[in-house]
DNA sequence: CAGTATCCCTGCCGATACTG
DNA sequence: CAGTATCGGCAGGGATACTG
């Protein structure tokens, strides 16, 4: 199974560009991705909804009933915020405890696994905020072009 | 700006857990975070579309142009395709080169801005693909768990 | 080849109401 | 408090047809 490992996640460390020349394109690879066979395509997913990646950030300072989550979060449906714990909870991200007292009082938790995507979720948005006057500038840029190419066509507009 | 930056991708390291007790949460962040006005934000709903990512490590192998970009994924239609290279265009990951020949020819090839973006990308493809079977074997649990309940509530159907 | 334009459908997600 | 159930909007994304 170490053919076309998705983004060469597999063994060798492969943080900087080409260290291998490609074969072919890691067709296999991709087909695997699409269908959910793929690892990667899991977390991607996971981390691509609206507030996994919310949850999992606050939890990272220690546990958190269920409304607390959800006035932290505020914007976030009760409907939404249940669907979300439970697909951490199914992915063993967090664990969810339930003490049998009466009002209910339901404690969930990051798990080990879920701190280490903590951690490298962290890296990511460390990234993100580091390099977030390059995005901006860098849109800002192609949108003053964009207005540019618009101005060409639509003066007629004001001759009317 | 340091009070409340999501994730605390700020100035200092969090690779670990919680190294700050952490105020009363902090709802300045969230509330950016949805807004649109946390640059993490940004990144995580590139990422989180379908084909960003697969295009960023497609290309982290060299330049390629529109059909080989096609023909790769294969599963993408033109007009998606279209759009996530826009997109990635637009914040700067990526360049896009137009030969003026005919037939047209257009490059893609991402900038060192995009490069950066790819290694992260790697990290967290790494972590995925290195805990695939503890996400796996959560999910079987899970999912046997819930048959159990199940079965404790749908028997009458056998007994009609 | 490298797109744009149009139609349409699925599923994400919010709002609301109800329950143990 | 901590959910579940139901309805509905709308954006993401696919299929198809057309263009420079």
């Amino acid at each position: 199974m170490q053919d076309g490992t998705f983004l060469s996640a597999g063994d060798t460390a492969v943080t900087d560009r080409g260290d291998a020349p490609v074969p072919g394109t890691p067709a296999g690879a991709i087909a695997a991705l699409l269908d959910g066979t793929c690892p990667v395509r899991d977390v991607l997913d996971r981390i691509g909804d609206k507030w996994s990646v919310l949850v999992i950030t606050l939890l990272g300072d220690g546990p958190m009933r269920f409304m607390e989550l959800k006035r932290a979060i505020e914007l976030v449906s009760q409907r939404m915020l249940t669907r979300t714990l439970r697909a951490l909870e199914r992915d063993g991200l967090i664990t969810r405890t339930v003490f049998p007292t009466v009002p209910p009082r339901v404690d969930y938790e990051l798990t080990e696994l879920g701190r280490g995507l903590h951690a490298t979720l962290a890296e990511l948005a460390r990234w993100s905020y580091a390099h977030r006057a390059d995005v901006e500038a860098a849109r800002a840029t192609y949108d003053a072009r964009e207005a540019d190419s618009q101005a060409q066509v639509e003066p007629e507009s004001l001759r009317a």
